[in-house]
DNA sequence: AACCAGGTTGACG
DNA sequence: CGTCAACATGGT
């Protein structure tokens, strides 16, 4: 077990982060931490008072002291600076008041695969029941890392490799639906190397979204997630239903220009405000 | 019983 | 180019 404290610019509201739909992994626990799957760690994060996160990590692959600190700042993007943006953001009353409604939503970097295929399940669906996908895939097909303080077994993401070996019949217990098909082509496509993470961070936002769309089960509003959650492009714009209602109310014209560098992260306090406010 | 959920696809003008 | 039904599943 490793602890490793984080001090982020700007607080960091760990129910936000965690509860605005862009990580379908983490729960809180009765004593009001959280619980996290993230790449074949078992976390429990915390806010301290001082506003740091402190962070106990589980896990047989761990990094070294240093390079896990450099993981999870990564994972937080503490790299961004939250404390400009917010002033920044102010500027528009819209998003000063979604801003206001959950402060301390920070856009994690995720990893890419486990995003790709959590976004490619999430079409067409409710948020509950891609968590309850995502879960039974962890179970039948990631492997056993920990338990939970009940002894419940918990289970990583499964590889691209194991994915890309299975075939539909092996998902039904997942109840996904039609999504299977799109779930094991997007697998076999990483695991044959033909797509990448490297390749997509390397290339850029435009040619990266391009090569997203080629796959099945990834349209416009999925590309948009996966560069965003997946791939850290903090200017990609997701559109869903919510975020549809959303513009249509409040941004008939668009976003204002100097939001758009940032689009995704703005995009993540109007969603989770769209959602949760009843405006 | 319709309608919805962090949509995408293939068909048809 | 844009529009539109169909798509699995479970909850309201």
């Amino acid at each position: 077990m490793m602890e490793i404290v984080l001090h982020p610019g700007l607080p960091v509201s760990l129910s936000a982060t965690f509860d605005c739909g862009q990580a379908f992994r983490w729960r809180k626990m009765d004593c009001g931490a959280f619980l996290g799957l993230v790449q074949g760690r078992v976390a429990t994060a915390r806010e301290l008072e001082d506003g740091a996160i402190s962070l106990h990590v589980k896990g047989s692959g761990l990094l070294g002291k240093e390079a896990e600190r450099l993981f999870w700042e990564d994972y937080f993007a503490l790299d961004v600076d939250y404390a400009a943006l917010h002033l920044a953001y102010a500027r528009d009353g819209v998003l000063k008041r979604a801003m206001a409604f959950s402060p301390g939503i920070r856009v994690l970097r995720q990893d890419f695969f486990e995003a790709l295929i959590t976004f490619i399940i999430s079409q067409n669906n409710n948020i509950p029941r891609i968590r309850s996908i995502v879960e039974k895939m962890c179970m039948l097909f990631g492997e056993e890392i920990g338990t939970d303080g009940c002894g419940n077994p918990l289970f990583s993401f499964p590889t691209p490799k194991r994915l890309a070996s299975l075939e539909t019949g092996d998902l039904a217990p997942l109840r996904a639906g039609y999504r299977d098909r799109a779930i094991l082509e997007a697998a076999r496509s990483v695991e044959s190397g033909e797509i990448s993470s490297g390749l997509l961070k390397s290339q850029g936002i435009d040619g990266a979204r391009k090569e997203l769309l080629k796959l099945r089960g990834v349209g416009p509003k999925v590309a948009e997630c996966v560069l965003l959650f997946g791939l850290g492009y903090f200017g990609a714009f997701p559109l869903d239903t919510w975020m549809k209602k959303v513009m249509a109310s409040f941004y008939p014209g668009g976003l204002p220009a100097f939001v758009m560098p940032t689009a995704g992260i703005a995009q993540q306090y109007l969603f989770h405000y769209g959602r949760n406010s009843h405006i």
